[in-house]
DNA sequence: TTGGTTTATTTACATTGTTAAGTAAATTTG
DNA sequence: CAAATTTACTTAACAATGTAAATAAACCAA
């Protein structure tokens, strides 16, 4: 079946040159302008061949999700060797800012924007990629309660504080609500990581009298 | 000039219709699917005659964005009573939680859209209500720190934590990333504030042995 | 070569935001 | 009151969009 295999090779690379001229423009000129039509033009089809590799714009936009979350996956693969899981933490935390803040069109795919999602409940199945990336973080909270690094509590209900407050920051952030708190642009990660600061300070429990 | 003011009247009229049809629409079809031409139809006017009102779509957003934060202010206008800074903080925080929840539309034009950012960006000016908004929550905050409820710290950068906190948990929610945490629909809001006691629980200074 | 399958294109349509031009009524001016 | 002008609105139209149907070209098995 050599000559099957290459046609599914061919068709995966048209399939790969539709991503990258999506995510192309997608950075380029934002999440609003991304049209079939630019992406044919862009790889020289016409505008419905798009459709014979994608149902429709809604799944271009899931597979680019899908990317964003191996890209983080990637970045993240070294923090399994910090021993200590407050610091794995508080490292995976500035990983996350990092991420969001040098991918922010990927960010916004994978933890902001509608459209990937409304292809999972369509499908009827679940946010596979986004669970277990949340999953890796309740394995560190969990192991930080057990060892005494962090107050007792829900690790289900921690990690979701925690997760919820790193995308807090960086939602803010690409979304043009931090102006005011933080006028220069190149500021913004560097306090966003000292408030990730604040809060992993808070959130240690300190042996008492310190 | 009794009919010079009659006139303005009627004009400001006819933009409310257009801006409670807006919302109507916002509500039930979602974002993406308010259009000038269905809202013309909802207040029985050409579409055109929007354009006589409003410049364009995103002035309409921009509108609904800061009626938004109208709504916001009124729910909040109890919690200044409160003597205890960090018992306020914390109210302050479910309330946000509550509308966030209670006006996921509002919501999502106030801190989430582009759109009315880029109205602001355009006019040149400034992010009035939100900036005030988040003023307040500054100023309970630097009351917090000044009576030793919270640990010392810059009363900016803690505010930012604050709101960036309670931000994370109603954006994960309204867009769809919090299902495999709290699966059952109105399990999110008990779920959000638990997590919202927990982080109050974590900033606040214990006196030593407790 | 013939007939079928895959792959791509050309047309076409409905929906969108928005503008230009036109019209009828209301108002002002003489 | 009659003429001129302003106001409030509509009709028609344009260009861009997502997408479907019809069609042509390329490829391959028989």
């Amino acid at each position: 079946m050599g000559i099957v295999e290459r046609k599914e090779k061919q068709k995966l690379e048209i399939r790969k040159l539709i991503l990258d001229a999506s995510m192309k423009l997608f950075v380029e000129e934002g999440f609003g302008n991304v049209t079939i039509r630019k992406i044919a033009d862009l790889i020289e089809y016409s505008p419905t061949t798009v459709y014979l590799y994608f149902k429709d714009k809604d799944e271009i936009f899931f597979s680019l999700h899908d990317i964003g979350f191996q890209k983080m996956e990637e970045m993240n693969k070294d923090l399994v060797t910090i021993n200590n899981p407050l610091l794995r933490l508080h490292k995976m935390g500035e990983s996350y800012l990092e991420f969001g803040m040098s991918n922010p069109e990927y960010y916004n795919l994978m933890f902001i924007q509608d459209e990937p999602m409304n292809k999972i409940t369509e499908l009827g199945c679940e946010w596979v990629k986004g669970d277990t990336a949340i999953g890796r973080l309740k394995e560190t909270v969990t192991e930080c309660i057990e060892k005494g690094y962090i107050m007792k509590g829900d690790p289900h209900l921690v990690s979701l504080s925690v997760w919820g407050f790193v995308h807090g920051l960086v939602s803010l952030a690409i979304r043009g609500r931090m102006e005011k708190f933080v006028p220069e642009m190149e500021m913004i990660l560097p306090v966003m990581k000292q408030s990730l600061n604040w809060f992993v300070n808070n959130i240690e429990v300190r042996p008492a009298g310190s």
